[in-house]
RNA sequence: GGCCCGUUCGUCUAGUGGUUAGGACGCAAGGUUUUCAUCCUUGAAACAGGAGUUCGAUUCUCCUACGGGCUGCCA
């Protein structure tokens, strides 16, 4: 049966940003190609020429090469079966569409968009919401059907303008099993008669995607949930073409997080979290936040697509990239829609940063500094990672929790300050810096040890004492171990900044009383 | 409205004809920590409802409800 070779394709249109939804889609089926050693291809579909989107091409070949999940042939990454974009195989079409006319499953259909229009809103308001075109109302519409064999000859020698339709059967059973949700059967009478050929030269998107399809020997159509609908028609094609169709996989869709409805381009922003792996800038110069600009890391974003809708069936939740490829299989993903959760999707990130190591980390730093034209450091980058990376999610949490590295002391935090800043304190700060002058080595632990020296010997409890250094070091009232960070400070560093800041703190208190 | 698909903690989900229905995120409490975060422990939290089938159904069947998708010369 299926020792054919598993070539799977990601077929979007290019109208727009990819969202997560498209993204997720597309991984699934680089999944599934790299498991079964096939092919991953990309197909543009874009037969509607009036829904042409600039720049949309380009960002979903660059959002596929960040996520890491490049596919082997297709649009912008060649191949043997190109062009993998439908408008240049605009030629291939119609042969296919006449061969159908020729077999009697196709007719010629010369209503106007206007008529047909004017079909539907009739039907409505006679309480019929769904007027379709099909085996019953064909025979009163303009068509090679309907019409005389003389007439329907001299339209179309005259120019006339018309599609070409699929002639669906009365009354006749469409059955194909879905990997994902098993046998699913239509009856034909549900079905309308489908435009195959527009009156504009191109193909719908059913024709192309079959004969495309077929052309290119595509084992498996992975694809969104929306298409579940017009899967019978597709099957039915296979059949009128006399082709073995390839197996089909229907994915269950992304949700939003609050209310109902699928997951659109509008609620990323609104709830404050990115639906697009990209930052995208429409033509009215409006942005939409991506994963990548947000501060995800690609396999970050990678594990929490793969796991909105399937699950190794055991605990283990942090996948990279190759361990998806080995493990995944259609069989393990889900039925139902899946609503997307901000949290976990953090919760990933922060996973995914304590994993990288400091000297990684400390590259990717100095990229987000030169990227946003902040502040540079003096200080060894990675020791500043490796103490910050604990209770940072993104790397830019690493720079604003530990801004005093990078910009130094610029204000002294109010509370902390207020509360914890006594009358005495200046004394005592001002003896512990010039025990801290005697020190020489300034290594966390030694630094440690002559702090607690000092106040033992003064009698004073840590909770005191503590807190007012860290704000002379850091201006604020939290953070990691104090003592590693005077050691990435220096001692010349920390004395500079106990002079300024007992003398700042102590005018600060004195214009206050 | 019609057609199709779906329904386990708030969310993502595991799971079985007989289980204390498991995990993760989030939430709450406690512990660790100079502090914040981390970390550890604990806790609250689910089989949509109703009929069947069965000795027994969360698990199988049907109905209802709810959710979703489609219903274009869009994809």
């Amino acid at each position: 049966m299926s020792e054919k070779k598993v070539r799977v394709r990601f077929a979007p249109s290019p109208t727009g940003p990819l969202h997560v939804g498209g993204v997720r889609t597309a991984l699934y089926n680089y999944l599934f190609a790299r498991h079964h050693g096939g092919d991953f291809i990309l197909r543009l579909e874009d037969t509607d020429q009036t829904r042409f989107v600039e720049g949309a091409e380009q960002y979903i070949i660059d959002s596929l090469k960040w996520a890491g999940i490049s596919p082997d042939e297709g649009q912008g990454f060649g191949g043997d079966f190109g062009p993998y974009k439908q408008s240049e195989r605009k030629a291939m079409y119609k042969p296919y569409a006449d061969q159908l006319i020729e077999q009697g499953k196709a007719y010629y259909a010369f209503d106007t968009p206007e008529e047909l229009d004017q079909m539907r809103d009739n039907a409505k308001k006679m309480g019929m919401p769904n007027w379709q075109y099909n085996s019953i109302t064909r025979s009163n519409m303009k068509n090679s059907l309907s019409l005389s064999q003389e007439e329907v000859e001299e339209r179309l020698k005259n120019g006339d303008p018309y599609v070409i339709r699929i002639k669906m059967p009365r009354d006749m059973d469409i059955k194909f099993e879905d990997i994902i949700r098993g046998w699913v059967s239509v009856n034909t009478n549900n079905l309308d008669d489908k435009v195959l050929f527009k009156a504009d030269g191109m193909p719908t998107y059913h024709l192309a995607n079959i004969v495309d399809d077929h052309t290119m020997e595509i084992s498996h159509v992975i694809r969104g949930e929306e298409w579940l609908p017009s899967a019978p028609l597709h099957q039915f094609l296979y059949q009128a073409f006399e082709w073995e169709a390839p197996k089909f996989a229907h994915l269950p869709l992304i949700l939003k997080p609050d209310g109902p409805g699928k997951l659109s381009k509008r609620d990323g922003d609104r709830l404050g979290f990115p639906v697009f792996p990209l930052n995208w800038t429409n033509s009215e110069g409006e942005v939409y936040s991506g994963y990548k600009e947000s501060g995800y890391f690609p396999d970050a974003f990678v594990n929490i697509l793969a796991f909105l809708g399937w699950n190794p069936g055991d605990e283990r939740e942090l996948f990279n990239l190759d361990e998806l490829c080995k493990e995944f299989t259609l069989e393990r993903v889900g039925k139902s829609g899946a609503k997307f959760d901000p949290d976990k999707a953090k919760w990933y990130n922060q996973q995914y940063l304590r994993q990288r190591s400091s000297d990684e980390l400390a590259d990717l730093l100095k990229g987000y500094i030169a990227e946003n034209g902040l502040q540079n450091t003096s200080f060894e980058m990675a020791p500043i990672c490796e103490l910050m990376k604990e209770r940072a999610t993104f790397i830019k949490d690493i720079y604003e929790d530990g801004k005093y590295f990078f910009e130094g002391v610029t204000s002294y935090d109010e509370k902390t300050t207020r509360k914890k800043w006594k009358e005495q304190t200046t004394g005592i700060m001002t003896e512990w810096l010039e025990t801290a002058k005697s020190i020489e080595d300034y290594s966390a632990d030694h630094v440690e040890e002559q702090f607690k020296a000092f106040i033992t010997s003064k009698e004073l409890g840590l909770g005191a004492v503590l807190p007012n250094f860290r704000l002379l070091l850091t201006g604020v009232g939290s953070g990691p171990s104090l003592f590693s960070i005077a050691e990435i400070l220096g001692k010349e560093e920390v004395i500079s900044r106990m002079e300024t800041g007992i003398a700042k703190i102590t005018e600060l208190k004195s214009q206050e009383a």
